[in-house]
DNA sequence: CTTGACCTTAGAGTATACTCTAAGGTCTAA
DNA sequence: TTAGACCTTAGAGTATACTCTAAGGTCAAG
């Protein structure tokens, strides 16, 4: 098939398939006379396998480790790939936690507001987001910490 | 005071300050006769204000919206500020929650590795990273597709 | 024989937010 | 006066993962 169907049949577009291509991950396994891309059912199942991969949070640099693996298994061992999800894991768990942090932030930032028609003189999101030290700082104060 | 102090005051990198600067979103109230710029205690005010919004997860472009409705407050209602905020909770909670799917099925992967140092030729972790109808498919059924 | 769908390449553009470099000018203290 | 810390600018580089463009070649159908 040529890129165009394996496309179709992967759910990468062509042009990602060809920039797959430039970073080592995937190779048409022919070429016909016209120098068109021929794929067949391995390569249709090594694009679907970075696909999932990909859906999954691997990064391209982890796909391809997993491709390589993949590729001689006997060459590699379980934690090979095992500690490559793990690491994953961490990252998302702690990307979880950030994020859960930032919500938590948001939701109180968000909560004093009204939120309605009135003057933004008074908005507590905006004054918020102020320094709260600077608020009982006065300008003689931060003289004095500037020449400390 | 010169970039350098406020970068240290604000926290922000002075590359990043003038990087700001670029983006529109701070200005040095005054320049030295050798054209350095000179920020004074609002302008530090400011700094922080952006560095306290990044840190809550909004964009640059979130950020330089909060800085025009603080810039004129009566200009802009509460709801205008609120709108962002609300926003933000809702594109935060998505991305946990998608985080949250791809965590399970890390685990589900990870969990049924052995990670030893076997050989990797059963590793379930790369198995499962292949197309699972592929695994119950053969060569034939693939030509067939590739017909219909 | 032409239209339109498909393919090719190298290389540039997109998004976000910095981060750094080069080449040079300024300032302060010993 | 000179070393070293600091400042200036425009512009390029970093990271990740695409996404698109231009200019052209290929191929099957009508």
């Amino acid at each position: 098939m040529k890129i165009g169907e394996l496309s179709k049949r992967s759910g990468l577009s062509a042009h990602t398939l060809r920039f797959y291509e430039k970073q080592g991950l995937i190779q048409a396994s022919n070429r016909s006379e016209s120098n068109y891309r021929i794929y067949n059912s391995s390569d249709l199942a090594t694009a679907k396998f970075i696909k999932r991969s990909r859906s999954m949070g691997f990064s391209l640099e982890e796909v391809e480790v997993f491709l390589s693996i993949r590729a001689d298994k006997p060459a590699h061992i379980c934690r090979d790939a095992k500690d490559i999800a793990q690491q994953k894991i961490k990252d998302v768990q702690i990307k979880i936690e950030e994020m859960q942090q930032v919500l938590v932030a948001l939701h109180k930032l968000s909560d004093a507001c009204c939120g309605g028609s009135e003057s933004a003189e008074f908005c507590t999101i905006i004054e918020a987001l102020e320094d709260s030290e600077a608020a009982v700082r006065t300008q003689s104060n931060i003289s004095q910490e500037a020449q400390a």
